[in-house]
Order: structure tokens, then C-alpha cells, then sequence
DNA sequence: TGAAATGTTGGGGCG
DNA sequence: ACGCCCCAACATTTC
């Protein structure tokens, strides 16, 4: 056993929250390094890293911070501010012989870790990366022109099904020896203000009490996932009243359990596992695109007639569009931090096409009150329902919020339980109370007739066509 | 991982 | 028995 306060490998810890099947933290312990572990809440300190945490994410990472500072006695180390000068100043004050971290693939990311890693072999420590959050680094798919796959389906089969044993299978937890020495000048990791804007009035406890953020959690959300809901899995994940869905997305984002470990303990369900490389494919194509956030990729959706209205989009995030399923979804986002994926889809169809607000509207908010907010997957979804990404729904594909709404929730439970003001309407009325013999009162119209709404957006996708 | 319009088919009522 | 119409149930096409 190494002297634990010795030349400590430094573990910056970003979205790899946990200590199981953590390849960088394998290879200090594999070197008998103590290990000093570290967060730096960066996002809106370092110049140039243009992405803030949204406000639900940051609530989430708050506590799965507390909880891998218990899993490591105490010893994280908290800091606020610019990685490209911490680490440097931290691993001259602790004599750390290295700085290991797990890679990420945000474009906006790629060049501030390259600064951090030159700032610290600069001053002669060994600074190196992990794959670690991904099944495979997104170049390691290409096809076999060399140009990145932009269609799922082949990316799936030839990459993930035929190939699946190439990477490693999950590591154990490795019994860490901790750095014990230095000065500790980190910030108190019980400190929410270290977040963006402490949530006031208190949203998030509510919020936040629907989960359980962190390792434990997530493992124990998966033994649920395995013993309750991949059974039912296939049929099920479309129905939003069910509870089968995985719900492991804010553990999987945060790296609190491993794509690994997810990827062997869900063998026998491959509904879930092409899950998991759609996840894959969201990266692959954010790393391949840079502009995937932003710009259609589709390059002719740059002319598309939006009808930019701050008034109906309040409406849209309010939940009172009059349409349940779609207030039902928005709702659900609001009060949990969270989303049911068919919901998504649904909701996300009616802000672009019935109301023909740009869909980068809808994942900036999404951004903000999702606990699983992820710039690869949500940048891909939204050009995907928007019709304007690659492999993406055909922009005719719109979706009949009513018809929708009967299909997958055919009792109206999920409707009831979102949307309070309708829970007295029976299951012929649910999803188009306007023609209930008495409407509620306190629930408002359809603000658009989705019919006409059809039609000026079919209309609108004609005016780029060519 | 659509919806709506249009086309086709076949059973049953009816003169 | 036959033609005709209606219409539900699919199937195909189009956006």
C-alpha cells in the first residue's frame, strides 16, 4: 500500500459520478497511487465553455455530488472556477504525479480539455484521458468510406450487434486508497449555492424527491429495472400511465452507473439495448456535427417560416395548450424534472408543427428542467421530431395530439394524474375535453385547432422544399 | 417511433 | 338469383 500522502494520482470527476467500472480510477489504483478526487463546477467560471448546467441538472448533480462524497470519506474536493488553472495549481501543491479524468464529447468541451491537459504537462505532470462514458469513442464508428454513419439503423447493426465484445467488459469497484495529505481549500460540497441560482421558491425538493441521485441509486433503480420493468419493457415503454421505462437517464447522464455495466446487466432485452445506442448514436452525431445544438442539419430548415411567439410558448412550458396528453407531458416535466419518451415525442411534435416555434426553443427548456439533460441526446431528439436531422422523422409525420393521446393513454391515467382539472372526465373525453357535454371551466380551449394547424405547417414545409 | 385521404374488398340489406 | 348500394375493414398513397 502506498503512502497515502504521497504523489497522489488527482481523479477529476465530471459525468463519471460513481467509483464502480471507473477506468481512470482502475488505473491510479492499478499504479498503488493515492487518490485525490476532485469536481469543478465550471460551466459559467471559465471563459470560452459556452454551456450552462440547466437549473433541474444542477439540483440532481448537487446530490449525486454528496453522495460520491460519502462513498469517498469525505475526500472529494469541491471547487468553483477554471479547471485550466486548478488543476495545474492543485497537483503543484500536492505533488500529484498525474491527473486522470474520463473523456467527454461536448464539442465545446474538446479544447478546453486539451488546454487543461497542455497546462498540466507543461509543468511536467502526466495529465491523460479515459474512454469512459461511451461504448465506443464516436470515431471509432465510422463506416467504411471513412464519413460518420447518419442513418441508426446500419450504425446499430454493424457497430453494436455485430461488434459488441469489442469493448471491455465492467470493472469492480476498486477499494481506494485515499490521498490524505495538502491543503484543503475546497469549497463545502453541502453548499447548493455553488449551483446556478438557488432555487427560489424551493422547487426542487419536490422535484428531487421523486429520485435518488447517485451510485446507490442508480444500482438500485437498475435491480427495479431488472426484476420489474424489462419483463414488460417491449409493450410497455410506450404506455407513460406504466412505470416501464428504465428511468436510469439522470444516473446514466451523470455517469453515476456505467454504459457497461448497463449494456451486460441488459442482455436479454435488446428493446433496451438499441436504447442505449441511440444514446451512442446522439454522440456520434454531436461529435461529428459540432452544430448539432443549434443548426438543422438538414441545411434548407435554415429557411424555414417559424413563427417566433414568446406568448404561446409560455403557454407550451405552462402546460395549458388545451390539448391533456401535451399538458399532461409538460407538466410532468415541471413537477419531476422528468419526462415520459412518447410524451416527448408528442410534445415536441406540437411546439414545432402546431405552433411552429423553432424547435431550439423547446430544447433550451427542456435543457433547464430535465434532471437528464443531455446535449447529445436532447439535440438529436429535437432535430429528430423537428424532421430536420439526420435519419429524422419525415416533417409530415405529425403527430394528432387527440388521436395520440388515445392510443397510449387509452384510460386517461396519465392525463388525470398531471392534469388535475380534467380527473372527473371520463375516458371518452379525456384527450378532447372541448367535447364533453360540460367542459371543466378552469381548463382552457385548444389554443390552436390542430386540424388548421396541419395544414399551415404542411404548408410551411412546402415553402423550403426544392 | 404518423395521419389523413383515397382506394379496395366483401358482407348484408334490399328491391 | 342478381344488381345495387352502403359501409366497415383493411390497404395504399400522399403529405
Amino acid at each position: 500500500m502506498a503512502d497515502s500522502t504521497k504523489n497522489p494520482v488527482i481523479i477529476w470527476f465530471r459525468r463519471d459520478l460513481r467509483i464502480d467500472d471507473h477506468p481512470a480510477l482502475s488505473e491510479a489504483c492499478a499504479r498503488g497511487a493515492p487518490v485525490l478526487p476532485v469536481y469543478i463546477h465550471d460551466d459559467d467560471a471559465s471563459p470560452g465553455l459556452h454551456f450552462r448546467t440547466g437549473a433541474a441538472s444542477g439540483v440532481w448533480l448537487a446530490h449525486s455530488l454528496r453522495a460520491l462524497n460519502d462513498s469517498l470519506s469525505g475526500a472529494l474536493r469541491l471547487y468553483r472556477g477554471d479547471a485550466r488553472e486548478i488543476l495545474p495549481r492543485l497537483a503543484r501543491e500536492t505533488g500529484a504525479q498525474a491527473v486522470f479524468w474520463s473523456r467527454r464529447y461536448e464539442p465545446w468541451r474538446k479544447p478546453y480539455d486539451t488546454q487543461v491537459k497542455s497546462a498540466l504537462r507543461a509543468d511536467g505532470i502526466e495529465a491523460q484521458s479515459f474512454k469512459d462514458s461511451l461504448l465506443f469513442e464516436p470515431w471509432e464508428n465510422m463506416k467504411a468510406d471513412g464519413t460518420p454513419y447518419r442513418v441508426f439503423t446500419p450504425f446499430y447493426k454493424k457497430c453494436y450487434l455485430e461488434r459488441a465484445d469489442f469493448f471491455p467488459p465492467p470493472r469492480p469497484a476498486e477499494t481506494l486508497d485515499l490521498y490524505g495529505g495538502g491543503p484543503s481549500d475546497g469549497l463545502c460540497v453541502d453548499d447548493l449555492s455553488l449551483f446556478p441560482a438557488p432555487p427560489a421558491p424551493r422547487w426542487d425538493t419536490g422535484m428531487i424527491g421523486r429520485w435518488d441521485p447517485g451510485e446507490a441509486g442508480a444500482h438500485a433503480r437498475l435491480s427495479r429495472v431488472l426484476g420489474a420493468v424489462l419483463p414488460g419493457y417491449d409493450d410497455g415503454r410506450n404506455y407513460p400511465a406504466k412505470d416501464l421505462t428504465s428511468r436510469l437517464s439522470p444516473h446514466l447522464h451523470f455517469g453515476e452507473i456505467s454504459s457497461r455495466r448497463l449494456w451486460e446487466s441488459c442482455a436479454r432485452s435488446p428493446a433496451f439495448r438499441r436504447e442505449l445506442v441511440w444514446r451512442e448514436f446522439c454522440y456520434h452525431l454531436l461529435f461529428h456535427f459540432p452544430d448539432l445544438p443549434d443548426e438543422p442539419l438538414q441545411p434548407k430548415f435554415s429557411a424555414f417560416p417559424w413563427e417566433e411567439n414568446g406568448a404561446v410558448f409560455v403557454r407550451w412550458c405552462k402546460g395549458q395548450t388545451g390539448y391533456p396528453i401535451v399538458d399532461a407531458g409538460m407538466r410532468q416535466l415541471w413537477a419531476s424534472g422528468w419526462m415520459h419518451n412518447r410524451v416527448r415525442m408528442i410534445v415536441g411534435s406540437f411546439l414545432v408543427k402546431d405552433l411552429l416555434i423553432p424547435w431550439q426553443k423547446g430544447r433550451a427548456w427542456f435543457e433547464d428542467t430535465l434532471v437528464d439533460a443531455d446535449p447529445a441526446n436532447n439535440a438529436a431528439g429535437w432535430q429528430w421530431i423537428a424532421g430536420c436531422g439526420a435519419d429524422a422523422a419525415p416533417f409530415f409525420r405529425i403527430f394528432n395530439p387527440v388521436t395520440q393521446g388515445q392510443k397510449f393513454d387509452p384510460d386517461g391515467d396519465y392525463v388525470r394524474r398531471w392534469v388535475p382539472e380534467l380527473s372527473g372526465l371520463p375516458a371518452r373525453y379525456i384527450h378532447a375535453p372541448w367535447k364533453a357535454p360540460s367542459p371543466p371551466r378552469d381548463y382552457p380551449p385548444p389554443m390552436v385547432d390542430h386540424a388548421a394547424a396541419r395544414v399551415r405547417a404542411l404548408n410551411a414545409f412546402a415553402s423550403i422544399k426544392g
